[in-house]
DNA sequence: CGAATAGTGTCTCTCAGACATTATATG
DNA sequence: CATATAATGTCTGAGAGACACTATTCG
């Protein structure tokens, strides 16, 4: 056999054996965020059906498929939990401690999503049949879980593998880019009709802290108005207050 | 056999089969950057001896070992390229399109490791045959990588895979991240005795733009001086100008 | 009328950027 | 002396935060 400098690329690739070595699993997380009525911001979670961590809540996520980038795979977990697409996506971190799945080595690279409020209708999956949304509140230490409808709050022993660590980076992603940049539109129920109002509480929901209001109205008409992304519309939004409240509609 | 949700832990791991799908190969790519003795932002790039990409520079990196960590084996490639041990690490992106490899499917976990000034002695193994520095400029476009020893200028065609890709991503991170942390400081050649001068230059090798000397001292102060995170030494600095210039030492 | 949010105006403080000026060493 | 960087001072404008105030609708 010729030595491998001495081949050409085509040789190469006949005699090229990928089977040599293990490897690790590589899964692809989904951190489904998303706004409810009640102007909170919701996170999706999953109770696991088997072994192990059985009954714990988890992050939803699945196997990177052979013919699917990452952001493919994450857009495909997506859609199986939730019917959706087109959803803004975007990729967190990457988490690979070699004991954080007590089955085999996985590598799971993790993935943000943010959709619209009053968009998520979840799906009767086999995977999903335990899907819930877990309201998120943001606190010093890190945060708290909450479901109305399941009647619990989740304290860190009630998630499953390092997905406690998984959401704390998430939300320190959300805290941060927040600020510089629009994510917070994402979370909107329609970036074609939505008031100051909303948009402050989708903000200060992924700030982790209430905003002034006249500061934000300040900054949102420099930002939005001023550049002619965001115009006012004729009709007004008679939801959160006495007072109707203009509806503004994003250009882009 | 029972049905998965009646059974223990331990009966559930006895019957795990973790070789039943196909799986990805993931590699730990890694950026190493320093600074040579002029002052200017370093690369280091391997030229590749082997299809494909014969001839082409890459991003060192390697396949992860099942019993490290993806910031362990950031940490050994590195002490593989440089025998350096201790640096500044962290993890960049990961990038994991389907055709990004023609041999096969691999996920490529990027970590950036900023390597302090003239401490890169480049080991002499068989993979970093053809190890060198790249001298990195940033343009409105991307950025410029060129070698005086080597006498060479790199394009984006003579990078192999998508490392041109990468590279732009992480010049990107180290834009952003200059302004509102410390990375700065990794790069400077000795913590305990560096001029204002010196962190200069770094910042604005990362920052990709000339700062001006009155703020960039105004801000330092602020934000090092005041706070008593540094001090300014008796010892002078006679390296970079007629007037001497002070040393500073981090403290912690 | 009170209640609740919409929406405006104003003051302060901090910080970034631009730029002028003086200081101190070398050769 | 010229020169190069060290180091300080000053002015400006943008933006964040605190807070007082008026406007508009419902019930």
């Amino acid at each position: 056999m010729q030595s491998k400098e001495t081949m050409t690329e085509e040789e190469f690739l006949k005699q090229y054996k990928p089977e040599k070595y293990e490897k690790p699993s590589v899964t692809v997380d989904i951190l489904i965020f998303t706004m409810n009525r009640e102007q909170q911001l919701q996170l999706l979670l999953i109770q696991r059906g088997k072994h192990p961590f059985l009954g714990k809540w988890a992050i939803p996520g699945g196997f990177v498929q052979m013919k699917e980038s990452l952001e493919e795979g994450a857009a495909r977990e997506l859609r199986e939990e939730t019917g959706l697409t087109g959803i803004y996506l975007e990729q967190l971190y990457t988490f690979g401690a070699v004991e954080r799945d007590v089955r085999m080595r996985v590598i799971s690279v993790a993935y943000l999503a943010l959709v619209p409020a009053n968009r998520i209708n979840l799906q009767a999956g086999d995977d999903a049949a335990d899907a819930s949304l877990f309201t998120v509140e943001q606190t010093e230490q890190g945060f708290t879980l909450s479901s109305k409808e399941k009647n619990c709050t989740l304290t860190e022993e009630d998630l499953a593998f390092d997905h406690s660590e998984i959401i704390r980076t998430a939300l320190e992603r959300l805290r941060g880019k927040v600020r510089y940049s629009d994510i917070a539109l994402e979370l909107l129920a329609d970036k074609e009709k939505f008031s100051i109002y909303e948009l402050q509480r989708i903000y200060e929901s992924l700030a982790g802290k209430k905003a002034d209001t006249a500061n934000f109205r300040r900054s949102f008409k420099k930002k939005f108005i001023d550049t002619g992304r965001v115009e006012k519309l004729e009709e007004k939004c008679f939801t959160y207050s006495k007072k109707p409240s203009s509806y503004y509609k994003l250009l882009k």
